[in-house]
DNA sequence: TTGGTGATGTTT
DNA sequence: AACATCACCAAA
């Protein structure tokens, strides 16, 4: 996708990034996952967001302009990354929480060894980063160059149903519904959303 | 199937 | 002290 499909509203871009293609690019390799569910995280009106308190060393990509990958360490051994959605100057983003399988799983599996099944790859925010080898040194990609971008594909579009709820593992601004996930994919985390 | 907890490091 | 998580174990 082209930059400006990422400098549109955020919550516009979380709900059209589902369906879309997470690719991973390498001259060893290319992997490839669906997009099934996502988060938004809007910024300074967002208690929620990395980006609420202002610009830090830690969050200074997600106040780029749209269309660049902000990736996080957390919990002490996991990474996290989003897309970074708006125009530069405001730090808002959608962080990726589960992709499907589509290409290169032998490399997705070696990477997710200790995972049962197909749909416990990637169905979930640090799954997929582990899966798709992202990292802290994968952070403020540019995902419109030629190493991790976004892909259309055919099953955009309206021919799946969009679920939404409130977002997963935070303590505040739980009461918006800014989880946004393809209804009925099995690919989608079985996380239930916080009270 | 559900719920509790340890692992582990960065940020506040 | 909390944290945008995961894997493992025990209980039911």
């Amino acid at each position: 996708m082209g930059r400006n499909f990422f400098i549109r509203p955020t919550l516009n871009v979380a709900r059209d990034l589902l369906g879309k293609y997470l690719v991973h690019e390498t001259n060893k390799y290319r992997l490839v996952g669906k997009i099934v569910e996502v988060e938004a995280y809007l910024g300074e009106r967002d208690p929620a967001s990395h980006s609420y308190r202002g610009k830090t060393k830690r969050n200074e990509v997600m106040f780029r302009s749209g269309g660049y990958l902000y990736v996080y360490f957390t919990y002490g051994m996991h990474f996290c990354c989003n897309v970074v959605t708006g125009r530069e100057g405001i730090g808002r983003a959608v962080l990726l929480r589960a992709v499907e399988p589509i290409e290169g799983k032998q490399w997705i599996r070696a990477r997710r060894a200790k995972s049962p099944t197909e749909v416990d790859l990637c169905n979930g925010p640090a799954k997929l980063c582990q899966a798709f080898g992202i990292d802290r040194r994968d952070n403020g990609t540019d995902l419109c160059g030629k190493i991790i971008w976004i892909g259309a594909t055919a099953s955009d579009g309206k021919k799946f149903a969009i679920g939404s709820s409130t977002r997963i593992g935070i303590s505040n601004g739980r009461k918006h519904r800014w989880r946004f996930f393809i209804q009925g994919n099995p690919f989608v985390s079985r996380g239930k959303p916080a009270k």
